[in-house]
DNA sequence: ATCAATTGAGAATAATTATTCTTGGGTGGG
DNA sequence: CCCACCCAAGAATAATTATTCTCAATTGAT
């Protein structure tokens, strides 16, 4: 029976505190205790589930997919964006626009951005950025050669650039193709001064913004010339692969899949991102789904930004899998 | 459309702090936020309403009822029981349990507690407290002198000596009938030095317990031998007289009510009362619904302390009043 | 009954959170 | 275009809260 009269006085101190706003040290006045008491008052509360805390997610925001997303892949941020229709077009804007607010909210100071940019995702991030007035980042580091046709390899640039320009950065281009014709080529390309710079800031990258490629290219890649000949894409496969980030490949299991083709690619490598402080997917779709399935297995993404379809069959998927 | 992502954020950093239990400053280093916008993310979360913390009350306890209680008369606390049934028993027992609660709870060292000890209501507090070995209190001093029968003032007298001994204070007792056969007769009472000394003692009271009488005596009050003649209460209730404290009566709107009688009580005067810090008035019972309400509005009580029928009955009643 | 272990509460202190102060940028009116 | 004002964010600081430390008292086990 005393029990109640203290739960009772625990309620009205409960009360007070959170729902009158008043300080401990106050309602310890009041009720002629020590402020340590209300403080202990109030953990009880808590504890007896006399208060109640309740954080609900705004509607269009998908918190328990990317609770279980986090979980699964063992994540420390996932963001699940709402999205009308599953459509390509739609999902990567709706990625774009919180990949640019994430981007802006937690952006340091001097930070050293890497971006491979030729995903049509990082194109929208960019195009929602707000300009970041007080010079935020260091650099704006390129991470992988830009593809075929000259034109789309300055569109690449152009994007590293205008990142660059947004977030107050300097640009560090890659004016060279992504994939070389063979490893002797690419050795020569590598020897321009500028390329050599620019990937000697890979190991320096603190905030690495990605995007995931299943084996099926993309609109922008296929417009871009073909990369990879479709009989080199057969021979990745071959090996295991199932998708890429900055054209290195890597199996359903999140294995790294290395085909002499590697040799040829440049940009960064899966190790060296491995090394980021901060690495940013950015990929949503369903053709992409066993891609990033895939990729997060590699573990060496910290934060998936994805749209809530592909969320949920990620999720589902993975659970799955789990259990059998 | 960025308002969307700000929200998400912010319920993820809701989660975080409420339901993971995290730090803001940990919080703050996982999205490279400062702690300042941490704590101005989460006010912003309730402010969104995104975070809603509730305060349930206890299954027995009547938190609007009390909420009520206080605003209508302008009390520092008040405590509603729960009681089974409407028995004046009943009630009693469950308001002394809480009384005693409350005491045990609250009393201070070095207190100097009044209490008018002669209602069973006190006496089912006392019976309640449990013993306070670090001597808490300074002295109990007992408010108003015994009534009629010798046996029962002894037993008035015992159980201040048991809340004195209870609370580790020394007894302060007023040896001497409630009520002097005249003006005359109480100047000799008051002449014993013991209640000079007591009486001294009044208004430095931090404390005082007092039950609130209705013009019909209690049974305990009956028992112990009419205090008043039925002529006497005649007098009181034809000056406006509806209740008591202490035998100092007082009118429904709450207004002193002198008559030549208020020259013979011995005990504490309401003005005494007044200068009290804190005084816990305990009373239920149908009965004395128009007595509580009148002692209510004498502005004096600090803390009511009642049953659920009771408290109910004087809310509604003075709601409408108030309202007429 | 005696004693170690446990509990409970306040005082003092450490930890955490809110706010103020300051700076720099954005904005809108002249 | 410039200026004044407003707003946002972090650093520094003030305020608030949680915890540790201590002491005393209780309990349970001999």
């Amino acid at each position: 029976m005393s029990r109640l009269n203290e739960l009772r006085m625990i309620a009205r101190v409960a009360q007070m505190y959170h729902l009158e706003g008043r300080r401990q040290a106050d309602i310890a006045g009041h009720f002629h205790l020590s402020q340590a008491t209300v403080s202990r008052m109030l953990k009880r509360a808590v504890a007896e589930e006399i208060v109640r805390t309740t954080v609900v997610a705004p509607s269009g925001t998908y918190a328990e997919l990317e609770r279980r997303l986090r979980s699964e892949f063992n994540l420390s941020e996932a963001i699940v964006v709402e999205c009308a229709e599953n459509r390509d077009g739609a999902i990567m804007a709706r990625i774009g626009e919180a990949a640019a607010h994430f981007l802006e909210a937690t952006l340091q100071n001097e930070e050293i951005i890497g971006v491979s940019s030729w995903s049509e995702t990082i194109l929208k991030m960019v195009e929602n950025i707000h300009p970041m007035k007080s010079g935020k980042a260091r650099y704006v580091v390129q991470t992988l050669g830009g593809m075929g046709d000259p034109t789309v390899q300055m569109h690449a640039n152009q994007l590293t650039a205008r990142l660059a320009r947004l977030t107050g950065a300097e640009a560090r281009l890659l004016s060279t193709p992504g994939v070389a014709a063979s490893p002797a080529a690419k050795d020569v390309l590598m020897d321009d001064p500028f390329v050599r710079e620019t990937q000697a800031l890979f190991p320096k990258i603190t905030l690495a913004i990605v995007g995931i490629g299943a084996m099926q290219p993309s609109n922008m890649l296929a417009r871009s010339g073909n990369v990879f000949s479709s009989q080199e894409l057969a021979e990745i496969e071959e090996a295991g692969g199932v998708g890429d980030i900055t054209l290195r490949f890597f199996n359903a299991k999140g294995g790294v899949v290395k085909t002499p083709l590697d040799e040829r690619v440049i940009g960064m490598s899966l190790e060296e991102l491995a090394h980021v402080d901060r690495v940013i997917a950015l990929a949503g779709g369903s053709s992409k789904i066993g891609a990033i399935q895939a990729a997060l297995r590699l573990g060496i993404i910290d934060i998936l930004i994805t749209d809530r379809f592909t969320a949920s069959r990620l999720a589902v998927s993975e659970a799955i899998e789990k259990v059998g």
